[in-house]
DNA sequence: CGCTTCATTGATCAATCTCAACTCGCGTGG
DNA sequence: CCACGCGAGTTGAGATTGATCAATGAAGCG
């Protein structure tokens, strides 16, 4: 038993190892600055706060790493830099003032954490690790000067601003009209769609990394943890998912999916 | 009373006479481009489909009316038009296959129909009418170029979407972590700082029209209609608002403020 | 070892839904 | 002019979902 979990933690480091998480980098907005390839070679030797030259353009950026739990970006702060997930979990999340919260969307590795950033000091929400995190920030200016004067990435950006607006419609949807059931498959089957796009899984299905505590979920979806607990002892006594040691399986994919799709 | 009545009709026609709905036009969108100006002065002359020339580039418009109830923009057809609210109230919605519905946002007069139509056929979700609502549409192609070839107009724009996200974000909160009573309350407060920031209302606050049904509130608020009918009844009793008449009274807005911050 | 976070489970409670009946106003067609 | 049906709103009774409270245990960590 402590054996298994022990072979599963040390996975799960290699996972976050350098050389795993340069898969997600072709997923990240920036991959075409090729800034990121560029500053891993330079990693060993200098450490932070590099600045690239890019066509004519010269863009600062440093790399930055906060253990779970840390607030990355600060709601009420102003702020000049652009953050990148580069590996590790996030979500940016609202807090009310009785001190439950809404998780607004997860953000995985090649995410940004704010479009609202690129074009003023506010983000509008904050963002908080979940696993620990790698991200690397740029200056908001010389971002926006890049973006806006390379055709390519305005429209790598733009895509991404729709998508990240599509997908605050689909949460409104499951929030204000599905079942706690529902919400909860369909914030799972969101993430291994999302995962899978990025390369990160090896087969689409069948088992994906899972960082996330059951009050995250009961955050993302508008429930209480005691109640997703409930929930997921359900999925597991009818064989659809098992989730252990930070990571998810799915029994029954096909089940799991028609109980997310239903309504 | 019936009297009374044909009184407040008889208003509410002559709000959307051309004469009023010009009011809008500067909180509109595409208001730098003098299109809407110079098409209303043509307007008894050629009925629609004009061209205009501003500065370097032409854009084709259409001037469309849909009575209440009529689908404007439907979310699985594809659309090259791109279309603008002058007048009347509309409602972007996703409906679910059991017939359930969920209200995204409210468009008021102004609104882009569906910012995701400047980049793509795909308008995401299906746009509704509450009232009749007079829109104008435009070609994507055409407006694109100019809002990308004009600097205040791709500022404005922007401004918009992020807007937009921030009212997204803003409803994901209400439906995950607050109470019928607390959702209804702040729906109408939106709409009504929207309007006020229209300069579509006398006074700030007060009075303002209320085209909404209890079954568009329930929509956006995820609600039943009946349970709807009864928080608003409370609200009644509690001597805060007074709806009648397509028409919302504020009674004791400081109360109402308070009900829809708390928590 | 003791502290904290996380997860599980049962009992009870509260918010909201569902169903049903009824009213009202409006428009339509006989 | 009236009968009718329809959409909208109201109200009450009972069912259901998910929240709250509380107790317990397991795992991680200094």
């Amino acid at each position: 038993m402590s054996a298994r979990k022990a072979k599963a933690k040390a996975e799960r480091v290699s996972n976050q190892s350098p050389g795993q998480s340069q898969l997600y980098c072709p997923a990240c907005p920036v991959y075409e600055l090729n800034v990121c390839q560029a500053a891993r070679q330079a990693e060993g030797a200098a450490a932070r706060a590099k600045s690239l030259k890019i066509h004519q353009s010269v863009i600062h950026q440093s790399i930055h790493t906060a253990p779970a739990r840390r607030i990355i970006c600060r709601e009420e702060d102003l702020h000049d830099a652009f953050p990148i997930v580069c590996g590790g979990w996030a979500a940016s999340v609202v807090l009310l003032s009785d001190s439950s919260r809404q998780i607004l969307s997860v953000l995985l590795p090649g995410d940004m954490v704010s479009t609202a950033l690129l074009f003023g000091p506010r983000p509008h929400c904050s963002v908080e690790a979940i696993t620990e995190v790698r991200y690397r920030t740029f200056k908001r200016t010389e971002l926006k000067e890049i973006v806006f004067t390379h055709p390519d990435l305005f429209d790598r950006f733009s895509k991404t601003c729709l998508e990240e607006k599509g997908r605050a419609d689909q949460l409104i949807v499951d929030l204000g009209r599905r079942t706690a059931e529902e919400r909860i498959a369909r914030l799972i089957l969101n993430l291994a769609e999302r995962l899978g796009k990025r390369g990160t899984m090896q087969a689409e299905p069948a088992e994906m990394d899972f960082p996330l505590r059951q009050h995250h979920i009961a955050d993302a979806t508008g429930l209480t943890p005691v109640h997703v607990s409930k929930v997921l002892s359900e999925f597991r006594r009818e064989g659809l998912i098992k989730i252990s040691d930070r990571s998810l399986v799915f029994l029954d994919l096909a089940g799991f999916r028609r109980l997310a799709h239903m309504r």
